[in-house]
Order: structure tokens, then C-alpha cells, then sequence
RNA sequence: GGAGAGUUGGCCGAGUGGUCGAAGGCGCACGCCUGGAAAGUGUGUAAACCUCAAAAGGGUUUCGAGAGUUCGAAUCUCUCACUCUCCGCCA
């Protein structure tokens, strides 16, 4: 969430990016500032007479010592009011403050200024176009390879559990797990940490990184218990951070994590989510970074880097989109996509979302840092990406790669696997 | 799941109603000492918010969380969460 400090230093320029956004803070952003003012008065008004009230109980306490019964009771008689007083101030205080928290998480991310304007996919900016694409004829789609070598059963999925909940066997276990390992090894290599992360997650936690208020029908949750199933590794993992203090000398915070990631998306079915395309339960790669401000774009590109030659070592043909305001997600300030072309669908598929959060996750985290010069604590930058996101990989790599003899392996998979082609 | 013990500052740990943001120690920072280092020694050592043009200064809050008793709560009462120990169960 935006700062309060960002909203009232910034009134104009904040309604004026979140236009970017297609989203019109006008009215919320003066209620916050009206009621941000409100509350410093009310703060102050209380303080005061808290302070009052402090003084009136040492002394009491001092008249006892001395003796002076008639006195302390004197004092005594004094604080009724003000209690009376104190106890209405500050219930205001804190509907005012609740009141302010309400509008402020209804705001999303100040969008960066390289952020193209736009209302939906076909606005967002392509930026670079890489790999050979494959020229296939009588290509089949995924789903049909993964049932003619037997590599995944959706159908025994549905079984077990329900739609979406793919079961994989034999070699297409197999790859997916190759698939993990060549991730977590080249984001190992590249200096990131790896941590396996638990896999559900409690409210605060869901809260910290912005799943919770609004995003809950998105998680599947464990009411017995109140703990969410991760939709993604970024959230256990961005809230290793949350309530740290960071000093100067900690930075880079770079790790990475595998998990099995659950998300009920309810609600859409066709061609576009047969297959693997759009599961309940997927596996991903994710690498997250804490940075400084001033470092936090240059990692985003780096970051970017990473996930591209990840891309390029699988030998997939893959495009990069800057997503335009209207694409971008609630807490991104610049995300970059993949999408790697997929032969027998002709269709680009999402792999792989790379976002600054700039400080909008870490003002909910109260993710800071100190400066080697010391100084006061501030708000550090959080990143993230898919590195990556596993189905729509092994769908692109099943389809592109398929040849009248089998589904040949990239090279770089074949060490993990321990097997170069699939018949 | 049953029984018991606990939760205090970066860490350890004292504190059972008043001047306690909290003794003491460790750690850390800076200084002194030293040829240099260790030891020793001195000083300092949280966060958030409000006030202030800013700094200084002042104020409020924070001793697991929330509520209560009281003029006054780390300290008393209640609720909840978590941790540890023992027993049971279990990969």
C-alpha cells in the first residue's frame, strides 16, 4: 500500500499515474488526505491529555509517599473527566484509523513512468522477440501428447481430486521434476538463496504481500485452521521479511523457491484452459529480491536477464511485454512478461511475470533497512518473478518439440533428466 | 489429543501496583589505554506516531495479542495465540 506520506506530498501526481492504472483515485485520495488530517488533530487533542493524565497519576502517586492522603484524593477527583475524555478520543482515533487503512488499501501501486497506458493485453508494449519459432506441420496440442506417451493424466487428476489437478507419470514425472531442478540450480548459480518454503501461509502473512482484504476467493483456504494454500512461493518467501530491519551490509537479499502453487480461479473454462494452460495446482521457480531504492530497477532488469536466459537455454521462442497500466497487477509498479510461443495451440502463453514493487509491499511488511550511515529506517523495494512458472513450459517444450520419432529434450534438461527424447 | 511451565529491548536475564523504556550482563558503535592487539575502561545503544519550517527539544504508545480492574499495570483479572517439557499418537 502507498504511504500516507506519498499520498499528501504527492496529492496530484498520485490521481495523475494511477490514471495508468484506469484507475480514478480522485475521491479516495482526498477522503485519505481529509481524514489523515482529522486524525492528527485527534491524535494530538488525545495525546495532550494523556500526558495530563500521566502527570496527575505521578503525582498522586508522590502524595501517597509523602502522606498527603488529602491531596492524592484531590488529584484523584481530577482524572474522572479527563478519562471520560481520553476514552472518547481515542475510540475516534481508532475508527478514524481503521477508516484511513480501508481507503488506503483500495489504492494500487503507483505505476512506473516507463508504464505504457492501456486497457487490457493488447495495449502492452512488446520489448524484445527471441528464438526460432518452430514450423510444424499437423502439430498436436499438448494434451494429446501427454496421452499418446503417457506422460500426464488429466482424467485420473479429476479422479483423485478435480479439474485442474493434473496427475504426471513415467517421463513427464519425470521432466517436471528436471524441469524444477534446472531451475533452482540456475537461479542457485546466478546468487540466489534457496529456500523451500512452507505451502500455506497464515492471514498475516496473506495480508503482508497483498493477497488479503481483497484477493481471498483467489486462495484455497483451510478454515479449521485459518491458513491459506500458497497461491504462489512469493508469499512465504517476500514474508521471511516482514517486521525485519535490514542493515546496509545484508543487501543483496536475493532467494529463490520451488513450490506447488494452488489457485482456485474460478470461473473461466474453454480452450484456453485445457490442458495445462490454467491449473488449480502448478508447480513454479520463483526468485524474489529485497533491494535498495536506488538499485531496486537495475535488479529488475537483471532479474529479467535471468528469466530470459532460462527461456533462451530451453531453446523456446519467446517474446518480452512491458504490460501496460491496465494489464498490470494491484501491486506492481513495472511488470515485464514471457510468453513462449506454443506450436500446436499458435498461441503465445504467460510464463513467466516479473514485477518491481517498488516500496508497496514493504509498507504493509514494514520491510525497511538502515543505511551504513545509520539514520532512521526506511522502506525497502521488493521484487519478484517467475523463474519459472512450470505447465505452459512443458506444454511449449512437448509441442515444439515433437517429431515423428518423439519429443525431443532441450539439451540443457537432458543431465536432469538422465533421457534425450520421449516415444 | 492429555498434563504442566513459559512468552520482557539485537541476545541472555532481573523486575509481583507508582519516578520502569525497563537493573545487570553479552553483543554492537565511538573514545581512552597500547608500539599494535587482547584485556581493561568511559560513553552511547529500540521502533512507530504526534508536535516543530527543519534540527534540537517536547509528547504519546509499545514488556506475546486483545479486553478489564486502578488515579497509576511489565507487575492483578479474563480471553486468545504461540513456545517448551512430559505422556499419547504418528511419516
Amino acid at each position: 500500500m502507498l504511504t500516507l506520506k506519498q499520498i499528501q506530498d504527492g496529492r496530484d501526481e498520485v490521481i495523475e499515474r494511477l490514471k495508468i492504472k484506469n484507475f480514478d483515485a480522485t475521491a479516495i485520495v482526498d477522503q485519505i488526505i481529509e481524514l489523515d488530517n482529522q486524525r492528527k488533530l485527534t491524535q494530538t487533542e488525545s495525546e495532550a491529555l494523556q500526558a495530563e493524565m500521566n502527570k496527575i497519576s505521578k503525582s498522586v502517586g508522590q502524595l501517597i509517599q509523602k502522606g498527603d492522603i488529602n491531596a492524592a484524593n484531590e488529584a484523584r477527583e481530577r482524572t474522572a473527566g479527563l478519562k471520560e475524555q481520553i476514552k472518547d478520543l481515542s475510540s475516534t482515533l481508532v475508527s478514524v484509523e481503521r477508516e484511513l487503512l480501508d481507503l488506503l488499501v483500495q489504492l494500487p501501486n503507483l505505476p512506473h513512468q516507463s508504464v505504457p497506458s492501456g486497457k487490457s493485453a493488447e495495449d502492452n508494449l512488446k520489448v524484445k522477440e527471441g528464438g526460432k519459432m518452430p514450423e510444424l506441420k499437423d502439430a498436436l496440442p499438448h494434451w494429446e501428447l501427454a496421452k499418446k506417451y503417457k506422460l500426464i493424466d488429466f482424467e485420473l487428476g479429476v479422479k483423485l481430486t478435480g479439474a485442474g489437478f493434473p496427475v504426471y507419470k513415467g517421463k513427464g514425472a519425470k521432466l517436471q521434476r528436471a524441469l524444477i531442478n534446472f531451475f533452482l540450480e540456475e537461479a542457485c548459480a546466478a546468487g540466489y538463496e534457496e529456500v523451500l518454503p512452507p505451502l500455506m501461509v497464515n492471514e498475516d502473512s496473506a495480508y503482508g504481500t497483498g493477497q488479503l482484504p481483497d484477493k481471498e476467493g483467489q486462495m484455497y483456504h483451510v478454515g479449521i485452521d485459518n491458513l491459506y494454500l500458497i497461491p504462489t512461493a512469493e508469499v512465504p518467501v517476500t514474508n521471511i521479511y516482514r517486521d525485519v530491519i535490514l542493515s546496509a551490509e545484508q543487501f543483496p537479499v536475493k532467494n529463490c523457491a520451488y513450490s506447488a502453487c494452488f489457485r482456485r480461479e474460478a470461473g473461466s473454462y474453454g480452450k484456453d484452459v485445457r490442458g495445462l494452460n490454467r491449473l488449480h495446482q502448478f508447480d513454479k521457480v520463483e526468485i524474489v529480491q529485497v533491494a535498495k531504492p536506488e538499485d531496486s530497477y537495475k535488479i529488475l532488469d537483471q532479474m529479467v536477464a535471468h528469466v530470459q536466459s532460462l527461456v533462451d537455454k530451453l531453446e523456446l521462442p519467446c517474446r518480452i511485454l512491458r504490460l501496460c497500466g491496465g494489464d498490470m497487477s494491484f501491486t506492481s509498479a513495472l511488470t515485464y512478461d514471457f510468453e513462449v510461443f506454443s506450436a500446436a495451440q499458435e498461441r503465445w502463453l504467460e510464463v513467466s511475470s516479473v514485477s518491481n514493487f517498488e516500496s508497496f509491499q514493504a509498507n504493509r511488511l514494514k520491510l525497511r533497512y538502515r543505511d551504513a550511515d545509520g539514520g532512521k529506517p526506511q522502506l525497502a523495494h521488493t521484487l519478484n518473478g517467475s523463474a519459472l512458472a512450470l505447465p505452459r513450459i512443458m506444454a511449449a517444450i512437448l509441442e515444439n518439440n515433437q517429431t515423428p520419432e518423439g519429443i525431443k529434450i532441450p539439451r540443457v534438461l537432458q543431465p536432469f533428466c538422465g533421457f534425450d527424447i520421449i516415444k
